[in-house]
DNA sequence: CTGAAAGCGCTAACAA
DNA sequence: TTGTTAGCGCTTTCAG
């Protein structure tokens, strides 16, 4: 029923290795560049190869030593922004490494519980790079028991390796920029805490708003978070709820620049200027943020995932070391969506 | 030098034939879902497997049937909305089918020419999707003596199955829908066709462009058509040269969403009203482009990967047929962004 | 520094 | 329907 994918056989190194006039082991230690081969034999059985178009069956390789070379990227949402921004930065380490990069995206509820029960990823990667999930004591417990190295990024997962940014701190960058433009009435729009993908990251942020609102001698009001369900849509929502207010805030800040982005949009329909009647900061630097000349926290996305990538490796170089954490800057960029505190509309 | 991946030797097919009192064929054809295994003899193995929580090494079967039960996808740019939607839709497809989906980016120079003379997937794949792509004849014989079967998504390569939509059509209905405003001023805002990816995209949108025009008999105007790099910049310069003229066009068509949205940032920022000086519309349906309120052409990014991925999964299974050209359709989205033809500013 | 031999875990004839 | 046998293509002892 099925048809064969190579009809000639393809060459192996047995042929390399009657061509090079050697052994199938030395051979093999040529192109793994051991080092008790002469150089007079290696150059031998790299010639061979070369003229061969000699390609090693990684198949063949795996059994043996058990090792695939790949590692496995878990995501919430692969098409996501963020999230392949990360896999990309993952990717580009890898590839040059000689290690494939096996995706699993685990957004939706069903496909997220099929894959911690059967963690299809078993016996295909020596290692797993999570990308900014929470996961539940149950999913800690299946991917710990696949005894793999894991990094995460974006997430955290104790006892094991990080690489992400200070949420917290980020979120205070942003809005004691609005603090000192002379903003007191600042409003928060954000994802829904309750939702597990980014649960970590909404409560980060929340408490770094907060907390630049303390250090500014702000009361916290009733009320001053808007909850809606993280994106474009979610944005567009919270502000029309803030709209609705008898009293409008004078400035707002989004926990992403999708719902930042939103958020602008129902601003421009009702008619408001930005940041003339109220400014607006958003956070990651989104590719987009550009396009709404958006203020914002820049985050280095792409770079956290060619370090989380790296840590892999350099764990599967046989690299011990104490769980690392390492905190990448973030950095407010001022672009046109914020200004001085002016007289309410 | 390197550390064993896994302490304990895991359970092997012997050991589930053992303990269900079989051979391991017996096993290996259980699990497979082999007609010739008796009703009684199969529940039983798979009893046993479940107990063991057997997995099957995949390198074995790999290595044995010469299938990787994986296939390839090759993206010019991981990260861009557009790939990634292709990618997640694949992606969906094939991991409910057991397939791997291996990504190999080849944005840069480098890693593209890299990539074609190394051809990195030999072995590992037993079939290709190739996404949005222009390949220049080398690399089409590069592809080509892969021996494997191959698909294109948003891309052409002659005597492939290919799944798509109709660029120029799409392109025709936007500015249709212009013309029927009333606008007879329309500049389009386009790539580079000189750059290698999305050239193709590039030409075939701007024949369309040109056709609707004549439709309406509206004559072609030198300089009508701005090429700028593609993206959110070369939207905001190529709206910076239009805007820069003597006489403004009434009406802009920019080939893709991220270079509508950059044009409206640079219009936003010039103060011109849209749509009432100027009426703008896209392409794509990006995710931002509900943020940007802009009218725009849909297609079924995400749909385009999951039939790629179909259609593979199809010729791995036998099925032989002509070249198929999945034509998907492009809808006209009508937000904000358009609307009827007014005295100039 | 090199080769011979064994075996990784599975599947596919071929027999029974 | 089931078991036996022989590899798939490589790496890794262990000798030499």
């Amino acid at each position: 029923m099925t048809t064969p994918i190579v009809a000639r056989r393809s060459v192996s190194i047995l042929d390399v290795a009657r061509r090079a006039g050697v052994s199938a082991s030395t051979v093999s230690r040529s192109l793994r560049g051991a080092s008790n081969v002469s150089a007079d034999t290696r150059d031998r059985v790299l010639q061979a190869a070369h003229e061969l178009a000699y390609v090693p069956s990684p198949a063949a390789s795996r059994l043996v030593t058990g090792r695939t070379h790949a590692i496995g990227v878990i995501v919430p949402f692969a098409t996501r922004w963020y999230f392949s921004e990360v896999v990309g930065g993952a990717e580009s380490v890898l590839r040059v490494a000689g290690y494939d990069l096996l995706l699993y995206n685990i957004g939706d509820r069903a496909s997220r519980s099929h894959f911690f029960q059967t963690l299809p990823l078993r016996r295909r990667v020596d290692a797993v790079l999570g990308v900014a999930s929470s996961f539940t004591d149950a999913e800690q417990q299946a991917l710990t028991s696949l005894g793999l190295p894991l990094t995460m990024v974006g997430g955290r997962f104790n006892g094991f390796h990080r690489v992400g940014i200070d949420d917290e701190m980020g979120a205070a960058t942003a809005v004691r920029h609005l603090v000192r433009l002379g903003h007191r009435e600042i409003a928060m729009i954000s994802g829904d805490p309750d939702d597990q993908v980014g649960r970590a990251t909404t409560l980060a942020r929340r408490a770094g708003f907060r907390r630049a609102l303390g250090e500014a001698g702000i009361d916290a009001q009733p009320d001053q978070v808007v909850s809606e369900p993280w994106g474009v849509r979610g944005g567009i929502h919270a502000m029309e709820h803030l709209l609705s207010r008898a009293r409008l805030p004078t400035a707002v800040f989004a926990e992403s620049d999708e719902m930042a982005l939103g958020a602008l949009q129902t601003l421009r329909k009702t008619g408001l200027d930005v940041p003339g009647h109220i400014s607006l900061v958003g956070f990651d630097d989104h590719e987009m943020a550009p396009a709404g000349d958006l203020t914002t926290v820049a985050q280095p996305v792409y770079r956290q995932g060619e370090l989380g990538a790296r840590i892999l490796l350099g764990l599967l170089a046989g690299e011990r070391s104490a769980a690392t954490d390492i905190v990448l800057p973030t950095r407010l960029v001022v672009r046109g969506s914020t200004g001085p505190v002016q007289g309410r509309p």
